[in-house]
RNA sequence: UGAGGCGUCGUCUAACGGCAGGACCGCGGACUUUGGAUCCGCUCAUGAAGGUUCGAAUCCUUCCGCCUCAGCCA
């Protein structure tokens, strides 16, 4: 792979933070899994090349990981395809290319392991009973009659299922967890299932299998995979992933699970299930064919795994579920074939233009340049003479403003060769234009000076050679075929159309299969690679070039409206999260007791109220703020607008700070000692390390400044730092004062009051 | 509905209490023997409302919207 990618996103901070703390001693080794079970795909780029690189970047390593756990869906087929689709893309997993089925043994003896500690049991019930006794999203599930089966029973049966004494679906290996997990697949889930079938890879070996949240964390875990990136509807597998890793542990690395939001496209689909139907129905020729988001279909339409590196640094990486614009896609594709593809001459469409001054039978052979302008990068003879072919479209009897093309009168030249005149159209039988009658100007070849409206493509109407030429466009009408009730009705008719007629300059027969041009003024354009011969190339359209004339005016993608927000749902019987406090007092007579206290006897605003009295423990701890000397409505905002950010979920009592501490912070605000910027400060500090609030103000040189030469030093000190920003702010960018005020803070660590900081700056900048 | 996740230009993505930035698209201009490329410029955004703060896209609260999960698939 090329160079590892540079930009910044949630993944890169992670592994930096953790390289930086020393987890796994720095080191990086992410994993790339598919199921051979279908061909790779775009989005699969994405995670290669997001996968590959993360580990490039930081110096680590990533494995080529078959998790092949299902022998019913996965064939060596695909386990081909894969292999050569992700080396095409760069990706090198040097000697890790790994088999989930190479690990069946050992995730044996881990389940044997789970079931002697009373971690996992078998069940022996039907697939519906399993199902209805897993409960719902609002019901709890209930136990299996299993569940509570002596280990050494368990470990028989397992041990039974193995050795293939039962038919399938006879029994399961399922995780002892927890049936009322609010989380469903917390409940109990399966860990192996029974399997009569033919491996691709371990033959009849087993008839046992691991599910994938059972055998996923510990491929990872046996790998020594440190980062384990997925995609988003991951997320609430990671518990399991976890759990399984916990119980199953120690291990070093010790795997992590993170998510990404997967590549979705506009005007095509991604599912396996949906491209194995265009496959199936023959809507298109193959995986393979050109217009499919397969790599295979890709690479054979001519994109190079460069531009898809392209295109997945532009799109980036994060958690937000998107749909990216195709648009963006065939821009990396252009920029990448720009540099490396020489322009040819090729005419799709003919219109045959006889040149009247031309002497009948003379052709003279113009050296044209491979790339225009560039002629030490190599040059070409293409044959001129007095019968010549342009495109149709390259004509208009009645021009509209702004034409730069042939019309009647009007001038063009052709490119590399002279500038003609349109003297004359030659109608056929129904009036339709057949062929122009023009005239050249012998001196315009290699005159620069010469102007023309506009230069169009050309061949020879004899001397050019006629070949396949494959015009691909997008697969679907759509932006979001997944939208339409059934995708196959939005198909684009158009996807694929041949040039019947198109003519090619000489040269072009001897292009190699798999190289690339641009035919002029067309696109780019691919030999492919399969059924080109030798001396007769078969042609690809990967991608037409920018056209802003056609897409001026008329045929704009109509921008859809932005979708308006839906009005509130009429009464929503949901329970927020202030009615399941307002419920929690209701049975609770002594939060309810508090919530008033804090209300009338502290007045207290009511949402802060609702907040500190919602929970016990919450309540303990601002009553003894206030038993501290704090003043209620001060602590109450303290605790409810900054400690609670600062804790970050943690459970009040969980820490280094105690509520009597907190009350004594806070009145150490509240009596002036320190400024609310300091205090911020402060709490932080206190929340992390803990200590005493008054000892730390101390230690930290905190407490509100009040001599005004200090301010004024610090407020130099920043507009020396901020320099340039301050003579912004000079020259009128007004906006910039905060950034000074914010940099003069800071120098004095919050503890000056802020009126006076920006009554200093103020007067200091005039 | 229980749980988890996500809301920033039309699209994708930055900004981690202090200048809402970049890219694609679009529009305009320069240049051009490709209506291409290149260069320059322009339009355009923090889901809503309250609160905390000198200062909020960012912290707190409420509301709204979207996505994922109830396979013996992965």
């Amino acid at each position: 792979m090329a160079d590892a990618p540079r930009s910044q996103n949630f993944l890169t901070e992670i592994v930096e933070r953790d390289i930086a703390a020393g987890v796994n001693g720095g080191l990086v080794v992410t994993r790339f899994p598919p199921e051979p079970n279908g061909y790779l795909h775009i989005g699969h780029a994405k995670s290669i090349l997001l996968n590959f690189g993360l580990a490039r970047r930081y110096g680590g390593r990533t494995h080529l990981r078959f998790d092949d756990t299902n022998p019913t869906a996965e064939d060596v087929e695909y386990v081909e395809s894969i292999e050569a689709d992700v080396r095409w893309l760069g990706g090198d997993w040097g000697e890790h290319l790994h088999f989930a089925s190479d690990y069946f043994e050992r995730m044996y003896q881990c389940a044997e392991r789970l079931i002697r500690e009373g971690k996992a049991f078998v069940d022996s019930q039907s697939q519906e009973a399993i199902r209805e006794q897993r409960g719902s999203f609002e019901r709890p599930g209930v136990n299996s009659p299993c569940r509570d089966r002596p280990a050494a029973e368990s470990l028989d049966l397992f041990r039974r299922m193995r050795a293939g004494e039962f038919p399938d679906g006879a029994c399961v290996l399922r995780a002892r967890i927890d049936m009322g997990h609010e989380n469903v697949l917390l409940r109990d889930p399966l860990l192996y299932r029974i399997r009569h079938a033919r491996h691709h890879r371990t033959g009849d070996a087993w008839c046992i299998y691991p599910m994938y949240d059972y055998a996923h964390p510990l491929e990872d875990a046996f790998e020594g995979v440190t980062h384990s990136i997925c995609t988003l509807e991951f997320e609430s597998n990671r518990a399991l992933y976890d759990w399984v890793l916990d119980n199953l542990g120690p291990w070093d690395p010790r795997p992590r699970q993170y998510e990404f939001a997967r590549l979705a496209l506009g005007y095509t689909v991604m599912s396996k299930r949906k491209l194995l139907q265009l496959v199936a129905e023959k809507r298109v020729s193959g995986w393979d064919d050109p217009r499919m988001p397969t790599l295979a279909g890709l690479r054979r339409r001519g994109v190079t795994p460069e531009a898809l590196r392209e295109f997945t640094e532009i799109i980036g990486v994060a958690k937000n579920n998107s749909v990216v614009d195709i648009g963006k896609l065939e821009y990396a594709i252009r920029g990448d074939l720009e540099g490396r593809s020489p322009r040819a001459l090729a005419v799709l469409n003919p219109l045959p233009v006889l040149l009247e001054t031309w002497p009948a039978g003379e052709v003279r052979e113009l050296e044209v340049p491979w790339w225009p302008g560039e002629p030490g990068r190599g040059v070409r003879k293409v044959p001129f003479g007095r019968e010549l072919l342009i495109e149709r479209e390259d004509f208009s009897e009645d021009p509209p403003k702004d034409w730069k093309r042939l019309a009647p009168g009007r001038e063009v030249r052709l490119a590399g060769g002279y500038v003609i005149r349109c003297d004359e159209v030659v109608r056929g039988e129904g009036g339709a234009v057949v062929a122009l009658r023009c005239s050249h100007d012998p001196a315009s070849l290699a005159d620069p000076s010469r102007r023309a409206a506009g230069t169009l493509n050309w061949v020879h109407a004899t001397r050019s050679a006629s070949a396949p030429v494959r015009l691909y466009d997008r697969l679907f009408s759509v932006e979001q075929p997944d939208a339409a009730g059934d995708f196959l009705t939005v198909l684009n008719p158009d996807s694929f159309k041949l040039a019947p007629a198109a003519r090619l300059e000489p040269a072009l027969a001897q292009a190699e299969p798999g190289s690339r041009w641009q035919f002029l003024r067309q696109g780019y354009f691919y030999a492919d690679p399969v059924e080109s011969r030798p001396g007769a190339p078969v042609w690809n359209r990967t991608i037409p070039l920018k056209d802003t004339w056609a897409s001026r005016g008329a045929a704009h993608p109509e921008r859809e409206p932005r979708r308006p927000r839906k009005e509130p749902a009429a009464a929503a019987p949901r329970r927020s999260r202030a009615e399941l406090r307002a419920e929690a007092r209701a049975s609770d007579p002594a939060l309810a007791a508090r919530f008033s206290r804090f209300r009338e006897a502290l007045e207290l605003a009511e949402e802060e109220a609702d907040l500190l009295a919602a929970e016990p423990a919450t309540a303990a701890f601002f009553e003894e703020a206030l038993a501290a000397g704090a003043p209620p409505r001060p602590a109450a905002r303290w605790l409810a607008n900054e400690l609670a950010g600062l804790a970050g979920g943690r459970p009040l009592g969980s820490l280094p700070l105690s509520g009597a501490g907190f009350g004594r912070f806070v009145a150490l605000v509240e009596t002036g000692r320190v400024t609310p910027a300091a205090g911020k400060l402060l709490l932080s500090t206190l929340l992390e390390r803990g200590g005493e609030p008054e000892g730390l103000v101390s230690e930290l040189g905190l407490e509100k400044v009040t001599d005004r030469g200090a301010v004024e030093a610090a407020v130099a000190r920043a507009l020396e730092t901020r320099r340039a920003e301050a003579d912004r702010y000079r020259a009128g960018e007004k906006k910039l004062f905060g950034v000074l005020v914010g940099a003069a803070m800071k120098e004095i660590q919050g503890a000056a009051d802020a009126a006076l900081v920006r009554q200093v700056l103020q007067e200091r900048l005039g």
